[in-house]
DNA sequence: ATTAAAAAATGATAAATATCATATAAATTT
DNA sequence: AAATTTATATGATATTTATCATTTTTTAAT
């Protein structure tokens, strides 16, 4: 068992606040999981008792709207916290998390976490301006869907996702996403979604390359993002 | 000078975690303003050092978007804390606070909210709570403003505004929001919101006197909202 | 009270987006 | 390798929503 020291989540997340011995606790107690890519690691309406690290691979967070649609409200990659809303909240999960590749997570209860909240002000520092930054970009998210065009909205998405996932050898964006999901991120219609990739494509701002898409003219799409 | 004890905000928010030494603290350092109707009492970009408490009135908290129209995010009440974002982040503002009625506020600086959170467990965690469900309304937000029709947001926010600031004598909102406010809450035109408005008033879902409005058939609405 | 300004309402039209149908391509199964 | 399923792409069309123009009503100012 690995004691967590190393841990690019504890790198990363709130857990970097954590001393040598709170670490030891953590690895005592916690349980390692490999999700395949497809797989939930939680669903909207469970209760989820703790938090996941995540220390390889990425999921969507992601919400089932009264119209049948997943919307994709985030995602998440290695070493990021997911579940600590609900685990404060003391509430079932919001979201449903689903791994879009294959992962590795280790799961902490809640007990534990929450002793450190208590015990270890900096943690509860760090894990609170994390929140406080999920929810800004949470209220930009919103004011974008509110007032930005599906257009526009596509050009953000894909610049977020070039910048946060960075992009393979031949250039196209690294994530992989079908379009049905990435329709899902901007909160549109997959067929919507395909045809604004193509005008995209015809109008020299991508290269789609089967289903990868190569971002050619950054500067034009960001202009376009606004 | 009064002593923060019978404060309707010490009631409502986390504060209600702090004992009698702490809201004496807060008496001692608070500074009391009016805001008149459509002043600001913060904007976006302004760096806040602390938190206002809401004594009364209401106030929006607003973004202005790309194509210069304020998206209205949130409504908050007397009772309620402004900035506690912020505050943690220590960053500026995100959005702009402006009074939707007159308003009595506190305004609490940064360095005493922060010595209760690091001092007490119960606050610290309040203020979680608070920020969590904050996230949480947040993202259920976004998934509205992207999966439903504008049809259905003005009935959703049409419900919300009933149960939230309920109703005058007369049977009208209580609340008092322009068109062109209640336009930038549901994140549409401000012609787009009174034609709908206009379409609820012929189907006999709402009635408009003058500009106030009056809920007829909440039942509907409800499903209509989903 | 009259005038001026602002807000609300409505019509006409254009633009954006969704939906449904179908075709093509890619991935998976047999 | 052929067959089946699934994902992507595109066309045709309907619906939703925005925009611009104009009118009416309300509010504020003189």
């Amino acid at each position: 068992m690995s004691k967590c020291e190393q841990c690019i989540v504890r790198e990363f997340s709130s857990l970097k606040a954590l001393n040598k011995e709170e670490l030891l606790k953590i690895a005592n107690c916690k349980t390692s999981y490999t999700i395949k890519k497809g797989e939930p690691i939680f669903e909207e309406g469970e209760s989820v008792n703790g938090i996941y690290c995540v220390k390889d691979g990425v999921c969507k967070l992601s919400k089932l709207s009264a119209n049948g649609k997943d919307q994709i409200v985030k995602l998440i990659k290695a070493g990021e916290l997911l579940g600590q809303r609900s685990m404060i909240s003391d509430e079932p999960a919001n979201l449903s998390a689903v791994a879009l590749e294959d992962m590795e997570v280790c799961f902490i209860p809640k007990s534990e976490v929450l002793g450190f909240f208590n015990s270890n002000n900096q943690f509860s520092m760090n894990l609170m301006r994390n929140i406080c930054g999920d929810l800004k970009e949470a209220d930009d998210h919103m004011v974008s869907m509110a007032q930005k065009s599906v257009k526009e909205r596509l050009a953000e998405t894909l610049i977020y996702l070039n910048d946060t996932f960075g992009k393979n050898d031949d250039g196209s964006l690294h994530i992989q996403l079908s379009r049905e999901e990435l329709a899902g991120m901007i909160g549109t219609a997959t067929e919507s979604c395909i045809r604004l990739l193509s005008e995209f494509n015809k109008d020299g701002l991508i290269e789609l390359l089967g289903k990868k898409i190569v971002l050619k003219d950054i500067g034009k799409l960001k202009r376009l993002a606004d």
